[in-house]
DNA sequence: TGACACTATGTCACATCTGACATATAGTAG
DNA sequence: CTACTATATGTCAGATGTGACATAGTGTCA
């Protein structure tokens, strides 16, 4: 699977649907990434209103603050494993989880 | 994160929730652990009904047949991303995915 | 019978993801 | 100012996921 092409992506700074031809994405890898971005924007919504720091969830995930904030981020080099099981962390159920996916 | 436990669970063949304090699996560890089966079975009922192929699925991720024949076994080594990816692949929206997920 | 299509399972070299660490920046309180 | 907390960003060795391949099993059709 291509990955490169989220580096260029994140480094033209635009939105996923704006560039998509322009990056020569398929549906499905913009689909994939624009629910990864869904999950960080979820996260950091939930880690904030839960009142817990990027280093209390990465000690409450085993990981660390860095990769906590490279999720936030939406860092290309993070995967759907670990967003998912941060939110599960923060108490997420599979219903929650559903609606966040929902765009 | 631990991987090996769900070698285990496999070998045990029994359903995740049942299995989960004897193997000593964390709510969040069994929670991703039954999303993914979700998505496995998900991911083989839409192939079937599409009358598709392992193999001819295996061409479109530009994967192989082994590869996806693991995915719908629930094999432990396969990514989340990969299996949303073949979804999509498969052509399920967001809100399809969302629906598989809602356990 | 044999030939064919589909699927399951194991292995392995190589690609990707990971936690840890260093370091930088911003905000806030003393 | 200093000290502290929170977050961001880059790097890297080691862990995990990947496609490819081999091979076996099953069912179907002629």
């Amino acid at each position: 699977m291509k990955k490169g092409k989220r580096e260029k992506l994140k480094a033209a700074g635009w939105a996923v649907g704006s560039v998509q031809d322009f990056l020569g994405l398929s549906d499905a890898e913009a689909a994939l990434i624009e629910v990864k971005l869904a999950l960080s924007r979820t996260l950091r919504d939930r880690r904030q209103r839960r009142g817990v720091s990027q280093v209390e969830l990465a000690k409450r995930l085993r990981s660390s603050q860095s990769r906590v904030a490279k999720m936030e981020a939406g860092d290309p080099s993070v995967s759907m494993d670990l967003l998912v099981s941060s939110l599960f962390v923060l108490g997420a159920s599979s219903a929650d989880l559903a609606r966040a996916i929902r765009a």
